[in-house]
RNA sequence: GUGGCCGUAGCUCAAGGGCAGAGCACCAGACUGUGGCUCUGGGGGUUGCGGGUUCAAGUCCCGUCGGCCACCCCA
């Protein structure tokens, strides 16, 4: 081993891409069926667009951004966060100019200079939603019944949904005292991150995962009881529709994105069968993120889903997904004629016939050893004997049993035997 | 960024100061034009990397890189 790629990016090989297909398919077929449309984004965004949207004071922000200086002294960073991007292009673009909402999607590799443990990794995917210029409950409703009945779809079952709200700019501050004000008490008991959370994020105090100050924070004053009256409806609104999907959920209070932009309703998924690393997929409303870009106040809810923990919790739950393509037809050739073999392969091949063939001249045994592993259906056989009579043997892998065509006939006489299972379909 | 455990063949793992091994995989032969089963043989390693201790280091020590797990944070 020589060189490796960079830490926590791990390289998705052939033997597992299988899975990624299968999940990438569905996850595109869900937008479709939910009217979302896909945007792409650049890798990079001005750094701005990250400190503006997520916040200063985040840790994402903070210090986990691949930040560098490009030859004209611009700060740019990697994307760190999927909602972002796609608001800064929303705006960019104008794209409410044809009528609002406006419901966009993407699948996308996200970065974060993270230590990389199970379930995460300094480059992962992430399938994100956003529904952009409706402020109704329904909205929410809508983006988050697709995460559900996306991953349900998929064979997920064991995961549970915590819904909350986090307030908006009327009711948060009142609440935020109301918390310092319980907690100061307590403060020489807490764990030194809570004290620094007192100062700089006093939402985050409830969030703390060690059991003293988890009995603290169970005790404390609630976002939940606290909430204006317009943020109470929203929720209540919210749950009405989900209820009505039978879309199921737990009411979390403790729930606390770590993104600054997120207004009344938040959520995440937890899976109960993965590590610490448990979030599925996490999302919620972010009203002010559009005027926090420099554009004009547009609300929005969205969510962000991370796929290698998707694939991660299937695998782990034994959930079968795509294997590898299959191979139609492998030709071997017996005395070497190389020409003739990519000349047929060629005609197979227009033909929609998946087909390899043997390039590099080894005894037959070796070939249909290669052909079997390969999971051709059928070997060709191209040997001295057939040339000369103009014909292929026709071996059928699975049975073994053997016959002849005219090499003229060959795209006909094989695309008749692949059709009834579709030609090219993919195997297990 | 902090802490714990671990890095030996493509893969899974032995060897715990004294000649680096096994199973699977790969290649070849038995079967001179026929895969899977069986048998026989073969190729493969700077023991992650660098330094140190020692007559002698996968083995002990230090550093570093990487993986896993947890903290933190998030998807």
């Amino acid at each position: 081993m020589t060189v490796n790629a960079p830490r926590g990016m791990p390289d998705i090989l052939p033997g597992e891409i299988g899975r990624w297909h299968a999940v990438e398919a569905r996850v595109r077929d869900f937008a479709r069926r939910f009217g979302y449309r896909e945007i792409r984004t650049p890798a990079v965004e001005h750094t701005e667009v990250f400190q503006r949207a997520v916040g200063s004071g985040t840790d994402i922000v903070d210090k986990e951004m691949y930040t560098f200086t490009d030859r004209g002294g611009r700060s740019l960073s990697l994307r760190a966060e999927g909602t972002a991007p796609v608001l800064r292009a929303f705006l960019e673009h104008n794209l409410g100019a044809g009528g609002l909402p406006v419901k966009l999607y993407y699948i996308c590799p996200i970065f974060r200079y993270d230590r990389p443990q199970a379930g995460r990794y300094r480059q992962h995917t992430q399938f994100g939603a956003e529904c952009i210029g409706a402020a109704e409950p329904a909205a929410d409703a809508d983006v988050l019944s697709l995460a559900v009945r996306l991953v349900q779809s998929l064979g997920l079952v064991r995961f549970e949904v915590h819904l909350s709200s986090v307030g908006d700019e009327v009711c948060r501050p009142g609440y935020t005292a109301v918390l310092r004000e319980y907690y100061r008490p307590h403060l020489a008991d807490l764990c030194e991150d809570c004290r620094r959370r007192f100062e700089v994020a006093p939402l985050r105090l409830l969030d703390c995962k060690r059991e003293h100050d988890r009995r603290i924070a169970r005790q404390a004053p609630r976002m939940l009881d606290h909430l204006c009256d317009p943020c109470r409806a929203h929720l209540n609104g919210v749950r009405a529709h989900l209820d009505a999907m039978g879309v199921a959920y737990t009411i979390d209070p403790l729930i606390v994105r770590g993104l600054d932009y997120y207004t009344r309703t938040a959520w995440e998924a937890v899976s109960e069968t993965l590590g610490a690393q448990n979030v599925i997929f996490g999302g919620g409303r972010y009203d002010g993120l559009a005027g926090q870009l420099g554009g004009r106040p547009t609300p929005g809810v969205g969510f962000g889903m991370g796929l290698e923990r998707l694939l991660l919790v299937l695998e782990q739950e034994g959930v079968a997904l795509g294997g590898d393509p299959a191979l139609d037809v492998y030709i071997a050739t017996a005395g070497a004629d190389a020409t003739r073999a990519l000349q047929l392969a060629d005609r197979l091949r227009r033909a929609g016939i998946a087909t390899d063939l043997e390039v590099t001249a080894r005894g037959l045994r070796a070939q249909l050893k290669q052909a079997d592993r390969l999971g051709a259906r059928f070997a060709l056989l191209l040997g001295e004997d057939e040339i000369r009579r103009g014909v292929a043997t026709i071996r059928e892998m699975a049975t073994g049993a053997q016959d002849e065509a005219p090499l003229d006939a060959l795209p006909d006489v094989l695309a008749a035997r692949l059709r009834p299972e579709a030609i090219g379909k993919a195997r297990g």
